[in-house]
This record gives C-alpha cells, sequence and structure tokens, in this order.
DNA sequence: CTGTTAGCGCATTCAT
DNA sequence: ATGAATGCGCTAACAG
C-alpha cells in the first residue's frame, strides 16, 4: 500500500486516496484532473465527488516532476521599489496568474553580475521561461541563453537573432514627438538632455529629436546635447551644464521624467519661473510625472502594454496559446503644463 | 539502469550520472551536495569533479518533492506597482534570495476575494510560509490559516493571537510625532486628516495625534477632523471640506504623504501659499515626498526594515535560522519645507 | 563513512 | 474507457 494512504491527522489528500475513496485507480483521477482524455460520466462525479469530499488539492511539485513544467516564469527587472518597473511587473504577474502561472521576480541593479546571479537563480528555480528587462547582459549573452531552450522574452530591447522575442516601444518616434511638440510651440533652440549612450533607448530617442529639427530645418548644436545617466541628479547637472554653456535655448528636452524632475527642481532654485522661463518635456509619463510642479509634459512608455504582450509571447511559446503578438509599441505625447508658447 | 543516464544530446545532467562519473552511489553525491553528513574527502574530490564536469546543477523540483519543501515564500501586498510595497518587496525578496529563498510575489488590491485568490493561488504553490501585508482579511482568517500548519508573517497588522508573527510600526507615536512638532512651531489649531477608521494603523495614527493635543493641554475639536481613504482625492476633498467648516486652523496633520500631496495641491489651486498659510505634516515618507513643492515635512515609515524583519522571522520559523527579530519598529519625524513657525 | 532501497505525488505509457 | 506499472530526480532511512 501505498504511503500517503496511511498517514495520520493533519494529512494532505493524495490522488491515491481520492483514487480509492472513487474506487477507481488513479489514473482515472489523474484523466479527469487533467481533462485531457475521456472519462466514463459516471466514473467523473464519483471522482469529482471524493476530491470535494477530501478536499483534494493537486500537488504542484509532484505534478512539475512529473511533466517537467513549473509553471513558473522568471522576471527580471532593474529594480523592484521603482514605479515604472512596478507597471511592468504588475502587468506580467496579472496576465500570467490569470492563466495559472506565477512569477519569480528578481532585481538586475543595473549590474552584469547581479542581472547574471538573477538569471542564474531563476534557472535554478526551474521556470519555464525568463522575461527580461535587462540593462546589462549582453546580447550574446541573451542568444546563449536562448540556444539553452529556455524561452526568454525581452522587453525595451532588440537583440539581433531574436525577433520574435523582443518587446519594445518606438524610443525613435518619442524622441522625435517631444521636440516637434516643441517646434510646434514656437522654440528654436532646444536643449536635450540624453540617457546614457550606451544604452540603445536613449540612442534612439536622441535620434528622433534629431530627426525633427532637421525636418524643421534647424541645424543642431551639439552644444545643446548633454549627456546623462537617466538619474534626477544628472538632470539638474545637465541642466547646470548647458547653461553654463552660455548659448541660449527656451526648452529642453529630457530623455526621462526624473531627469526632468531634476532639471525642473534645479530650475527653481536658479529663481526661473516654469514654464514661461524654460519650457520642458520628459519621457516615460511615470505616474510621478502628474506630481511634479508644474505638472510635466511628457511622452507616455506604454510599459505596462509593452510587459502584457511580452507574457502573452510566453503563453503561446510555453504553454501553447495562441495570443496574437505585437513587437513594437507606439509612444504619444501627453500635453501638461510644463511646456508653453515660445 | 536508470532512464535518465540514456537520454540524448540536449541533456540535463542528474545525480545519477554524477555519480556514475565519479564511481561513487548517489547518495554520496547528495550527501556532497547538501553538506550535511560527512564525506571521505578523496570521494567528496572526486564527487567535485564529477559535477564541475557534466556542469550539474541538482533539480529543485525533485529536491522539493522529496523533502517536501519548496524553499518559497509567497508574499502577499496590496500592489505591485506601488513605490511604499516596492519597498517592502525589495527588502522581503533580497533577504530571502540571499539565503536561496524565491519569493512569489501577488497583489491584494485591498480586496477580500482578491486576497483571498492571492493566498489560495499561493498555497497551491506550495509556499513553505507566507508574508503579508493584507487590508482586508479578517483576524479569523489569518488565525485559522495559521493553523493550518503553514507558517504566516503579517507585516504591518496585530493579531491577536499571533504575537510573534506580527511586524509593526508605532503608528500611534508617528502620530504623535506628527502633532508635537506643529506643536513645538507654535500651532495651537491643527486640523487632521485620518486614514479610513476601520484600519487600524489609521486609528493609531489619529490616537496619538490626539495625545499630543492633550499633552499639550488643547482640547480636541472634532470638526477639525476628516475622514478620508488614504487616497490623494481624499487629500484635497478633505482640505475643503475642513475649510467649509468655517474654524481656523493654520496647520494639517495627513495620515499618508498621498493625502498630504492631494491637499497641497489643492491649497495652491485656492491660491494658498505654502507652508506660510497652512503647515503641512505627511506620514510614510515615501520617495515621492522629497517631489511635492514644498518638501514634505512627514513622518518616516521604515518599511523596508520591517519587511526584511518579517523574513527573518519566516527565515528563522521555517529555515532554521537564529536571526533576533524586533516586532515593533519606531517612527521618526522628517522635518522638510511644508511647515512652518505659526 | 558508504551503498541500497524505498518513497515524495503525479503523468503517462502500455495493456486491456 | 480503464487500470497497472513505471519513471520524473532527489532525500532519507537503513544496513553494512
Amino acid at each position: 500500500m501505498h504511503l500517503a494512504t496511511i498517514t495520520g491527522c493533519y494529512h494532505v489528500p493524495t490522488i491515491y486516496e481520492v483514487a480509492e475513496k472513487a474506487g477507481v485507480s488513479l489514473s482515472t483521477v489523474s484523466r479527469v484532473l487533467n481533462g485531457k482524455a475521456s472519462v466514463n460520466k459516471a466514473l467523473k462525479e464519483r471522482v469529482d465527488q471524493a476530491i470535494k469530499e477530501l478536499n483534494y488539492r493537486p500537488n504542484s511539485v509532484a505534478r512539475s516532476l512529473a511533466n517537467s513544467r513549473t509553471d513558473s516564469v522568471g522576471l527580471l527587472v532593474p529594480e523592484l521599489n521603482v514605479p515604472f518597473y512596478g507597471d511592468l511587473m504588475q502587468a506580467v504577474e496579472s496576465t500570467l496568474r490569470a492563466h495559472d502561472k506565477h512569477v519569480i521576480m528578481t532585481a538586475g541593479r543595473n549590474c552584469l553580475e547581479t542581472e547574471k546571479d538573477a538569471v542564474d537563480f531563476l534557472i535554478s528555480r526551474n521556470c519555464d521561461a525568463l522575461i527580461m528587462y535587462s540593462e546589462s547582459l549582453t546580447d550574446d549573452y541573451l542568444l546563449n541563453l536562448n540556444q539553452t531552450k529556455l524561452p526568454i522574452s525581452l522587453v525595451n530591447r532588440n537583440v539581433d537573432g531574436l525577433p520574435e522575442a523582443c518587446f519594445t516601444l518606438d524610443n525613435e518616434k518619442g524622441g522625435y514627438l517631444a521636440t516637434r511638440h516643441l517646434l510646434e510651440l514656437g522654440h528654436k533652440n532646444i536643449a536635450y538632455i540624453s540617457g546614457p549612450n550606451n544604452k540603445v533607448d536613449a540612442c534612439l530617442r536622441l535620434k528622433g529629436h534629431k530627426r525633427a529639427l532637421i525636418e524643421a530645418g534647424i541645424v543642431g548644436n551639439p552644444q545643446l546635447i548633454f549627456n546623462g545617466d537617466y538619474s534626477e541628479e544628472d538632470g539638474a547637472i545637465g541642466l547646470l551644464e548647458l547653461m553654463a554653456r552660455d548659448l541660449p535655448f527656451s526648452a529642453l528636452v529630457c530623455a526621462n521624467d526624473w531627469m526632468a524632475s531634476g532639471a525642473i527642481s534645479c530650475a527653481r532654485e536658479l529663481g526661473m519661473s516654469l514654464p514661461q522661463d524654460l519650457s520642458i518635456v520628459g519621457f516615460d509619463d511615470i505616474v510621478f510625472a502628474h506630481h511634479v510642479f508644474p505638472r510635466l509634459t511628457t511622452v507616455s512608455n506604454p510599459v505596462a502594454d509593452i510587459a502584457e504582450m511580452s507574457a502573452r509571447y510566453i503563453l503561446n511559446k510555453v504553454y501553447g496559446q495562441t495570443n496574437i503578438v505585437q513587437q513594437c509599441f507606439e509612444p504619444s505625447l501627453v500635453v501638461r503644463e510644463s511646456t508653453i508658447n515660445f
């Protein structure tokens, strides 16, 4: 006799006990549980009854061992406590849990070693797939990972060789929209605080900015561009530096909202009144953009939609679903009070 | 022969293959892996060598099935994309992962059914323990849960009958500190926007406020108290309502930073200049408190520390560690620019 | 200190 | 359509 049937008091029932109580074999129980094969209606009812009476719940660990699937997907994000990634986590978690998958979240901290550790950890947990918002892993690393047959999905990143696994925002268009908005308001001299130029999204945003200028027949001045690191501090530092260069500018595009926030604080400390003295546009439309004063005009980044799509891709790829997927998402301009006519 | 030893190409090695390659039994391999029992040094070296050559990684699912431990702990928070809970998640994740446990995070959405679903889900995943920041589950429910022998740990909640599982902030003291600060600045008429009075933390914060008033010999006027729901909107609504009551007040305590932010926006729209016309104190010191203008004086809530401690408690309780634990944490006043002398 | 053996709970052949 | 038997990869007695 199977040991599970003779254990005591606070016992968690197993499929054996259900089978015994229903007077069928455990294969039959397994069949009604998984609903794949067909089962005689009368037997099925007896099984369902037994399941209910015993309050039986399948053991997910045993199930995983038997079919080598954990129904879990690993998620790597830069930080667990940054709202932007929070939206991403929220979207992935709810999408996957709706299909009874759980997600294991880890933080990469914008550090190569930490990201690798996180990935190793997720692999050691036998995740069925990985969804990654990676800042440091190289394309080669990701390609290798993909060749281990562990399905991966990339958010905010395009890797050659992984065309269907990448889900991104059209960052170039975003940069374009930001600058074109200012041009339409009559600004001619537009400064730009960029993200780190080793990050593709930052480069694309800048590229879009330049395209808008060219389209307007304006010769971009490299002196009006500052390279920041996406941090709030660099928004302030960037503004100071740009002003020190002594070129006039009436508007400023920041490659993300944090730098825009830093620039705004800095401008206020300098005694400027906003947006009269300087129009400022951000990027990402993080929640917090509502709260800076003046409320920030910015470019929306539908990261939740993008993340949800990456989850749907995994549902297709690993769990046999057939959602339609879209690789690239469009940004849009959100006009608030931080920009004004020149 | 064990099937695992004869499978093909992209095969993941098993403990059997390690044993074979090292010329020992699989028990020996298991022993060196787990490091509990002692193993002959020469054998251990051969095993280590074989592990390296095969690039063997233990299968965590099989391990879990064998020892009925998943090395996972479930985490329930109200929202995955709110910074305050992000700090909590971050603290729990890093504390537990440092000990090779993973955490499965779920959102409760301040909804009883959603919270129950989340808990059921986590249980179905065979978590070794649960850490919960629950807003809706009843004490009885939690008590029952605890009696299933599933260890639980509660953040920001005190349940009678679970003395050692609860990790909280001294909310009463926080409320006291906020109001005493204003009293020390010379304010006599202090309004208060409370959180929902079915939440214990909100009641305690209010209680602390009242104690400070009493201590200062001031008779609190119920008309100066508004009951909000912790949302930003209710901060604005509360301020309007309080002003409509036509009682003078020179200072305002809000039971959290969101309501303080709402009140600030509202005050500005009313044309008040802050903090001259009204001193405002918040509660929690969420990151965002730096960004409201004027920068918010508030009461710090070391939620990351509290969360880390709840994780350490679980490490003790479930995984045999012996961290020292502390149940209750002290808030402290963070003075910025939203308060000024009367 | 080492090897043998028997489960952990379930899915899945394979017969029937 | 159903049941019996086997294996998923590992841990934990147990025996030596």
